[in-house]
DNA sequence: GATTGTCTTT
């Protein structure tokens, strides 16, 4: 999500062409946003419409992308230019963009309104259009609207092919319909020549529910088919045994992995060293870790992440401090998931001011704060009765390029309301953040507004 | 956007 906000994309919409445009990304998302929804040609709009205005498709991405959270404003502003400018046309990508908002609010009419006129324009949909689609109807527990959807593609001028089937695939087991998943590609094996990706998805999705022999089954019929599974494959598994709390059978099919000479990889370790570390077992998480050093296969960030997450929850805080400036020490470059992990530790230890200084800290090496960086800490916040710090924060979100999204406004309020302080309210009421929830126009937003009578 | 590793909470 941070990459989406990114200064590079906003002025990388000024692109190799001759003139800059007259206002950027950040500068047009907030016009929108002061802009009353309902009116209609509004002078901001007229601007925005004005053939002065050179839109491009990246500038037109960056602003829909900074809109994610404010989904009718994004909608709003994309009808606008497909409607009313007289020379702009949108390209896919920006449809696709338009279509994921719309399925994200659960908005399926625009959505196929959308398809349709993407389809007569010539523009697709692509496949990647519809695996938008249908991520979105299956993360809103509609899994047979995605699949029918995957069945009737070619009724919308786009065909079928492995790419597509593995995409259904993946998508039903990401979204916990493994069983649906399973069923589907017994179904259709036969129809795409299904090769290893297929059955990594399938080995994914058992082991993401946790049911590792189904995982195991599928892993030998794969062979017996004569079909190689790969690293990823083992990677995937491995991954299963120690989710599935199976640290034992994980030990062992990492044993067997090196038996066979399989090319161990960064993502094999990274998996081992979070695996024991969430197992509680920190010595043998260490172990691994400088294993994999001794064996020339170099810790990535993700790997230093993993261990010192493991260690602020397992271990202390100041282990994963340690931890955390030999890696600076060793030139990595932290990111931001590396300072959300020792925020929360620190936070989570009730050392406050320590987190504070660590987010000034990203900040300087210009790594930017994301959602989950403001969320979780006004969460604790909230949880520690510190209201005015949360408040803090949050309006801080507000000035910056980091728009609060509807998960900050139900961390504030609940926050609050498990305090039962009615002071607190009050100072919310000042805030006037109540406003900001009718202004996000969302259905959960309005539906808060009722439940605490806002 | 065809598959695997690090970030929401216990």
């Amino acid at each position: 999500m941070n990459r989406l906000f990114s200064k590079s994309l906003c002025t990388s919409a000024a692109g190799a062409n001759l003139k800059p445009p007259p206002a950027d990304s950040a500068a047009i998302a907030k016009l929108l946003l002061s802009s009353p929804t309902t009116a209609h040609q509004i002078p901001e709009e007229q601007f925005l419409l004005s053939t002065k205005t050179p839109w491009t498709p990246q500038l037109v991405n960056s602003v829909l992308k900074r809109l994610w959270n404010h989904g009718p404003k994004a909608l709003q502003f994309f009808h606008l230019l497909d409607r009313h400018h007289r020379e702009y046309v949108h390209v896919a990508s920006s449809f696709d963009l338009a279509i994921d908002i719309a399925a994200r609010l659960h908005l399926y009419t625009t959505v196929w309104s959308l398809i349709r006129r993407m389809r007569s324009l010539r523009l697709g949909p692509s496949p990647k259009t519809f695996a938008i689609v249908a991520e979105r109807y299956a993360s809103a527990g509609k899994p047979d609207k995605a699949v029918n959807l995957f069945l009737n593609m070619h009724e919308h001028g786009c065909f079928q092919d492995l790419a597509s089937f593995n995409t259904i695939l993946d998508v039903l087991c990401k979204s916990k319909r493994v069983e649906k998943a399973h069923e589907l590609f017994r179904a259709l094996r036969g129809r795409f020549s299904v090769d290893t990706v297929t059955y990594n998805v399938i080995v994914n999705g058992w082991c993401l529910i946790k049911r590792t022999p189904k995982a195991l089954e599928v892993l030998k019929e794969m062979v017996e088919r004569g079909i190689n599974p790969n690293l990823t494959t083992y990677n995937t598994m491995l991954k299963g045994f120690f989710r599935a709390g199976q640290i034992k059978q994980a030990w062992e099919f990492f044993l067997e992995m090196k038996k066979r000479n399989c090319e161990i990889d960064v993502v094999t370790y990274t998996t081992v060293v979070h695996g024991f570390g969430v197992a509680g077992e920190i010595k043998r998480a260490r172990n691994v870790f400088d294993e994999m050093i001794r064996e020339g296969v170099l810790p990535s960030v993700a790997t230093h992440n993993a261990l010192i997450q493991v260690l602020c929850k397992k271990d202390s805080v100041e282990n994963a401090i340690v931890m955390f400036e030999e890696m600076l020490r060793k030139g990595y470059e932290p990111n931001v998931t590396t300072y959300n992990v020792l925020i929360r530790g620190l936070f989570h230890a009730g050392d406050f001011s320590r987190g504070e200084e660590l987010m000034k800290r990203m900040k300087n090496e210009g790594c930017e704060p994301n959602f989950q960086t403001y969320n979780m800490m006004i969460r604790y916040y909230s949880e520690c009765s510190e209201v005015e710090k949360a408040l803090a924060l949050f309006e801080k979100m507000g000035s910056g390029d980091c728009l609060p999204n509807l998960d900050t406004y139900n961390i504030l309020i609940s926050g609050m309301f498990v305090r039962k302080r009615s002071e607190d309210m009050v100072v919310a009421g000042n805030q006037a953040f109540a406003k900001e929830i009718l202004r996000s126009q969302s259905k959960s937003g309005s539906l808060l507004i009722r439940k605490f009578r806002l």
